[in-house]
DNA sequence: GCCGTTTTCGGCCCGACTGTTTTCAGTCG
């Protein structure tokens, strides 16, 4: 069983137990641990094997009970305590509190006195008049089945923008900040949480509420108001006074695990951390700022994207949070596509748009023959297309290919045409439905070939469309550090692939990372930013991305092999 | 259910909005 299959079992188990009225803290003991084996690059199952229990044990959230019941998946395949709490509560409960307002006590109510433990039959319910505000209901059914789940992040973006944009217009507003998971650089953003600060909060939550996105208004306080937009997505306003600015960052950009981390640092201090300031007693001690707030406590700043409960506290208390790596540092753009395969601009357009964007250098890597769909190129068709790359002036353009790896790891064109390349990106884009060993073992041998000095968007991922093919990313990472392979991060807010977490473990094993946008037109080579959201929540640094080197550093880097 | 450099038992973040609650529970961020 892979790690988020575990996790998801105890996000399950722990909205079983609300249902069951449990201890609230053993609900968010289940849910901690499922957010931390979410998080773990090394699999429960393997960890299990080399150290047992006790290896179970070290990981944080992780007790004897739920060791005990990852052992019981592991040995059985089920699980005794979790088939019988199924039993006890149909999916269909489950479902009721996911409609937004209606929560575990809620839902059991309506279990006892209407008989109702499915959205359908509160439906109906709701229709017949059997129940008390069946016209909040109603819209809450409604909207749940119109929300689309998370977001990608450049939709949840771009969304933003245009809420910043029309409360810009609001007089008496000091500051506009969005801020949680999409400040954190998550790679899908469930809703948009927007911060303002102004000392009169109550003409900004009308302008908010009125504003023509606006489909829904789900609340609207002094402080805070909650909407849905047109297009299902929530957002989220708080309104705090200047004084308080750094405190509601904080606490509005999270995660939640990290905010409630610093509030029981605050505790141990004798302190309170909320979204209004550090406070002892009634009197406020800090937080105007996000840096004073961390000072206060000793802690060194900590970028949002590594505000995720990773180990940010511990290396901020030692001074070792890393300078991450930023746009700026960006010389070039190392996969993109044109108009001879399914992009949709000229080599020398992408030129000239990479240019704009300030880059020394650009990789055209066009899709080779067997990629049908995307009309990829024979060897000789390649080397024609990128013969006509001619010399513009302020920016070096490379000769490049995104080349298949075919079924059994060989590649799609031979190495008397790969050596003629500057560098080969190598990419998987068929037979995706293989055991982990082989389509590992196929990875693997495409990086012992001489000439691959790239490996693309290593999972195969495409969020919210398919699943990651079968991959063992341990083993391609090690492999990629034996043969001088760099791994990208496809910047593609469908991809953002290697993830996060993987970027670490890259970071951690000394394998060289490049961040790409796969661009298939001059537009999308902006979708770099994204990829290094992803790269700084990975920790990486300007010395871990190849393409922050200057063109015969990066050269010289790749080809050492 | 987890956890511990003051604790192996007794804590576990703190606050906003809604509804009918006249002093709070439920839900959510
Ligand atoms: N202290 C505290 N802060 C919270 C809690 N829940 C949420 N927050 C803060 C941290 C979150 O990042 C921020 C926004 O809440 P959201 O529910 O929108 O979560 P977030 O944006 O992180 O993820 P999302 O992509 O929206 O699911 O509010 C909580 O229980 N306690
Ligand atoms: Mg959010
Ligand atoms: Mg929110
Ligand atoms: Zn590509």
């Amino acid at each position: 069983m892979q790690n988020s299959e575990f996790a998801k079992l105890f996000y399950e188990i722990s909205e079983l137990l609300e249902l069951k009225n449990e201890n609230p803290f053993k609900i968010r003991a289940y849910q901690k641990a499922a957010r931390n084996v979410e998080d773990l690059s090394k699999n429960l199952t393997e960890i299990y094997k080399s150290d047992g229990l006790k290896g179970l044990e070290e990981i944080p959230g992780i007790g004897k009970n739920i060791a005990e019941h990852i052992e019981e998946i592991i040995k059985t395949g089920k699980l005794k305590k979790y088939e019988s709490l199924k039993k006890e509560f149909p999916r269909g409960l489950i479902e009721l509190t996911n409609i937004p307002g209606m929560g575990p006590k809620t839902a059991i109510k309506l279990r006892k006195e209407l008989g109702i433990d499915s959205v359908k039959k509160l439906e109906a319910a709701a229709k017949a008049g059997k129940i008390n505000n069946a016209a909040n209901i109603l819209r809450g059914i409604d909207l749940k089945k119109r929300s689309r789940g998370r977001y990608l992040i450049d939709d949840a973006a771009s969304h933003a923008e245009l809420i910043v944009n029309e409360l810009k217009k609001i007089k008496g507003i000091k500051k506009i900040l969005p801020c949680g998971s999409l400040r954190r650089g998550q790679e899908t953003v469930g809703d948009l949480d927007i911060l303002v600060v102004s000392e009169n909060p109550g003409p900004v939550m009308d302008a908010f509420t009125r504003l023509p996105y606006v489909k829904n208004i789900l609340a609207k306080g002094k402080t805070k108001s909650s909407v849905i937009l047109k297009n299902g997505m929530q957002a989220d306003l708080r309104v705090v006074p200047e004084k308080s600015f750094g405190a509601a960052a904080h606490y509005f950009t999270g995660c939640r695990a990290h905010n409630i981390h610093i509030r029981q640092l605050a505790q141990k201090k004798g302190w309170k951390v909320s979204e209004y300031g550090i406070f002892k007693g009634k009197k406020q001690i800090g937080g105007e700022t996000e840096e004073d707030l961390f000072e206060k406590f000793g802690l060194q700043y900590i970028p949002p994207e590594l505000r995720e409960m990773r180990g940010e506290f511990e290396a901020a208390a030692k001074d070792q949070i890393p300078k991450l790596v930023e746009l700026k540092d960006i010389k070039g753009d190392l996969h993109m596509h044109t108009k001879a395969t399914d992009g949709a601009n000229t080599i020398a357009e992408m030129a000239e748009a990479a240019k704009k964007l300030g880059y020394e250098y650009i990789l055209i890597t066009d899709h080779t023959k067997s990629t049908r769909v995307a009309h990829g190129l024979t060897g000789k068709e390649m080397l024609g297309h990128l013969g006509k790359i001619k010399s513009i002036k302020g920016i070096k353009v490379l000769a490049g290919v995104e080349v298949d790896i075919l079924k059994d790891g060989s590649l799609d064109y031979p190495d008397e045409i790969l050596k003629q390349f500057d560098l080969v990106v190598a990419s998987i884009h068929s037979n995706f439905k293989m055991p982990k060993e082989q389509m590992t073992a196929r990875v693997i041998r495409a990086f012992q070939n001489k000439y691959v000095n790239i490996f693309s968007h290593p999972t195969g991922r495409l969020i919210n469309e398919r699943e990651p093919y079968q991959i063992d990313l341990e083993e391609i990472l090690k492999a990629a550090k034996k043969y001088n392979v760099a791994i990208e991060v496809n910047a593609h807010p469908k991809r953002l692939d290697l993830t996060d977490i993987w970027c670490k473990r890259a970071k951690e094993l000394g394998v060289k990372v490049v961040v790409s946008t796969d661009a298939h037109s001059t537009d999308q080579l902006q979708l770099m930013k994204y990829g290094i959201l992803t790269a700084r929540r990975g920790w990486l640094e300007k010395k871990n991305v190849l393409n922050c080197l200057s063109h015969d550093k990066l050269l010289k880097s790749l080809h050492a092999k």
